[in-house]
DNA sequence: TGGGTGACTAAGT
DNA sequence: CACTTAGCCACCC
């Protein structure tokens, strides 16, 4: 099966440590497991999107996955994700207050 | 073994 | 701010 050293596993674990209304950019999910593979990621959660918080993982953008933004903002408004609205009526999560990461507990004020 | 793909990212227009 | 182009990395055939 899937051990605790493959990349797979060690995406899903990272995902499950990201508390409701906070988000991880791709790239940032990678990293926390000392990879540069955001592309990866993405392969992960489109296996294990319905066995994890897949829309607590973002593009650096702000924008959640690709074909899911409808789905993932009905998570977002349940569980009050800050998130930025643009004037053609499109929404983004606002990175600079959602942004959650290993040990990031303050902010500059 | 080698080549192609994608729930991505950064830089340019 | 939105769209396009080139670069990267892990996975599949």
């Amino acid at each position: 099966m899937h051990d605790p050293a493959d990349f797979f596993s060690r995406v899903l674990d990272v995902v499950e440590s990201i508390p409701p209304g906070s988000v991880m950019t791709y790239g940032s999910v990678a990293a926390a497991i000392g990879s540069r593979s955001s592309r990866g990621v993405g392969k992960v959660m489109a296996h294990a999107g319905g066995e994890v918080a897949w829309w607590r993982v973002i593009r650096a953008s702000g924008h959640p996955a690709a074909g899911h933004e409808q789905q993932a903002l009905e998570m977002y408004r349940v569980e009050g994700t800050p998130l930025v609205w643009s004037r053609a009526g499109a929404f983004r999560v606002d990175l600079a207050r959602a942004s959650w990461g290993p040990g990031l507990f303050d902010e500059p004020g």
